[in-house]
DNA sequence: GAGCCACTATACAGATCGGTATACGATGGG
DNA sequence: CCCATCGTATACCGATCTGTATAGTGGCTC
């Protein structure tokens, strides 16, 4: 990726997040860049397209992310996924105060067809083979439905941090997956 | 209400729920309700005013449904809790398969100074005191702690039952918050 | 030095955005 | 009958939208 093309991808990334991918023209998105817009089209084609790689790059960095802070539990304790809800809450904590990106995303691209929506689907269903897997670490019986029941907190209070309807709703849905972790 | 404004309001609610508030324009909104744009902002003076009573409407309505719902159960049963599930999952099932439109509305309203913002966060509040109601009604200690829990599952499910991350999450939220009753 | 590449600058196309203006027709209550 | 209200139709405003076109610059490599 050339220098102009990382500039707008970065741009793209603070600006679709903050304001909303409809709200943000190309033309501000080239201006913080510091690139003009021949630059933007032919790095990247079309909005959409740019829409496709703003979400595929923060899909990326945040299993980097999380990839990272899980290695730091061993492997087969229940402690890994408690792991992902404090990774989550870091994530969310510094820099993220508008909730979870692909679920803003989603609420903005109405189409299934749009190029977009497999990587934002994408992620959540990894999210939720992550959570089996994890929890098949330590107690393989059941680990789908808890899995699901996992998914929900975690979707749950990225939802709540965003909308700020109670303080720390991460902490707390890390609380009740550990209470839900001691009686599987 | 006169009936030009009434069928800008349905008009609205249907296209702003299936396509996003950002992606429709008030001349489509016009043309869907049979009406003319002056007819539009005679009656509503302009298109984020519009935004708030479409919300607010649909806030009202929802809160009757429930309401109809959860006369049906007898006061002090903690099936009243499941009643409020079974009815989310009977308003998404026909004719809501994009999810909560405040979530979705909030992810496209970034400036918390939007006069939509308070509506939005309002239902959310709103929801929590409810259930903390519920619960309070039959088990009065620790009420604030499951309802921020049930709230939780619940908005997870809504989002999860939008992106199909996996068949019925709303049944699924359900359920689990019966296992977390009984162990009340 | 020729060719390629990343990039800049300016201008424009065609459409749509939210919002306003003017003028006219229908209806219904005092 | 008068007149306000509710609605119609059409036309327009400036701004902004995505996307394209032309022309040119500096640097790197073969």
């Amino acid at each position: 990726m050339t220098p102009g093309a990382r500039r707008v991808l970065a741009a793209a990334g603070r600006l679709f997040y903050a304001r909303g991918i409809h709200a943000v023209g190309v033309d501000l998105i080239a201006a913080e860049a510091g690139v003009t817009k021949k630059t933007l089209y032919d790095r990247f084609g079309s909005k959409d397209q740019l829409v496709v790689e703003y979400l595929a790059d923060r899909d990326e960095r945040w299993r980097a992310f999380l990839a990272d802070r899980l290695q730091q539990v061993e492997p087969g304790s229940a402690d890994r996924v408690l792991a992902v809800f404090d990774a989550s809450r870091a994530w969310m904590t510094d820099s993220s105060p508008r909730g979870c990106a692909m679920i803003n995303a989603s609420a903005e691209i109405s189409d299934p067809d749009h190029p977009a929506y497999p990587v934002i689907t994408g992620q959540k269903t990894w999210m939720l083979d992550l959570f089996a897997e994890l929890v098949r670490e330590f107690h393989p019986t059941g680990a789908e439905e808890l899995a699901r029941t996992l998914l929900l907190l975690h979707e749950g209070a990225l939802v709540a941090h965003g909308l700020r309807t109670f303080p720390d709703p991460i902490g707390h849905a890390r609380d009740q997956a550990r209470t839900l972790l001691d009686r599987a």
